[in-house]
DNA sequence: TGTATCGGCTCTGTATACAAAATATACAGA
DNA sequence: TCTGTATATTTTGTATACAGAGCCGATACA
């Protein structure tokens, strides 16, 4: 059942009059991101321009970018489907990620603002809270964090780099995370104390430990 | 002066008949990496399709996927331009390069088959005969070894990341490499040996020993 | 009953037309 | 001469039309 519902895709407005396929295109991430398009799900250009409302032109442009992004693919030659980010893949780019971003946190000790750094921490003790499963909350704090020491590192090739691997995470098929909420919380919080002490060594090594544990619950969760 | 000389842009021949758009990709990424289109160059869509005998819209195309790649820029959200690597991005590759592709030749060392080695180091070695400044054969062989080892990494998604950051090494502009053939292929030879023996820590810092040289050579030119 | 071919349908690739935005140009007034 | 405004031109964004390729089913024939 790769998709859920597309009853309702219909674009709404306009704000401040950004162009249409760039709509369109933060539209689809999030459709793609949330699964309601999910891995494998072939896009029909026709249906999909009809479905939103708007022509075949701009949402060809918003799928041409996302094909550059590695949210889709091209098939047969003919026609995108939404990409299936399988297990080999996904143990690649915790591969990648784990030797890119324990570096870029040691870099970006000492150079966060304090206040990113406080508005981050006051976010994830708030997710804490109320607990739960409040995946998609867990996600975007999960984002927010490990934007934080990208954008500080101070190598802007080397933030582009991790925004992009992270796509790839995102799109894990299995990725049940329900249960790594809390865990992620631990880790989290040992990431912001290194990089609030300016501990380059300790920042690095709480990312490492961080993705090698993304590492092995991927693997025991394969496992069962 | 960003452009030499757009004369003639007009496309050959479809052989096999490819898609149009895919056809002006490749053609255009081939007068980026040469210059014909220098960085900063400013591309307005019906000029260039006139010029290249297409219509806007496959061109268009091309240019959104070219915009993916990191070819081409969106500039101030009209027009595209020729990105123009500066030095601060540069070497901001060169880091990332520094980091990823001594461990992509370790962990390929012993899993490239003979053949593949033989024919790099034949190709690489004629090159040295005929030395001279035929800089376009030194770039093509250096992607070949490069490429050779970044295939049998065994980490697909490593290799992707390190022929994106050779697309930003390769729009360099001081890039006036015809100093550097010689060393290159003294690094070169470095590298395939350590890969040819299966030696893992040979080819770690061989490739490490190479993109080093990258480094404090872009400094030094910078300095005069 | 199985297979092969033909026709219609669907979908993508490309060209073209048009509108809106941006930019350049020309002219008038200070 | 400079500045501001109005107009013309250029350029991009979007819609639409059309052709060709692929696919599916139906029918005819073995």
């Amino acid at each position: 059942m790769p998709t859920k519902s597309i009853a309702d895709i219909r674009l709404v407005f306009d704000p401040g009059h950004e162009a249409l396929s760039a709509h369109i295109h933060r539209r689809l991430t999030e459709l793609i991101r949330n699964r309601i398009l999910g891995g494998g799900y072939v896009i029909i250009e026709q249906r999909l321009a009809e479905q939103m409302g708007v022509s075949r032109t701009p949402l060809r442009e918003a799928l041409q970018r996302l094909e550059g992004e590695g949210m889709i693919e091209k098939n047969s030659s003919r026609s995108y489907t939404v990409r299936k980010v399988g297990l080999q893949e996904y143990m690649q780019s915790l591969k990648m990620r784990l030797l890119i971003e324990p570096e870029s946190a040691a870099l970006a000790a000492g150079r966060i603002p304090v206040e990113r750094l406080k508005a981050v921490r006051e976010e994830i003790e708030a997710l804490h809270l109320i607990a739960g499963n409040h995946t998609e909350a867990h996600w975007d704090s999960d984002d927010r964090l490990h934007r934080l020491f990208g954008e500080y590192c101070g190598n802007a090739v080397m933030f582009d780099i991790t925004e992009r691997l992270r796509i790839t995470t995102r799109l894990y098929e299995i990725s049940d995370m329900r249960q790594r909420v809390d865990s992620d919380l631990v880790d989290h919080s040992a990431i912001l104390d290194g990089l609030a002490n300016e501990d380059e060594e300790a920042a690095r090594s709480a990312v490492a430990a961080h993705i090698r544990n993304l590492i092995s619950y991927a693997l025991g969760q394969i496992g069962r």
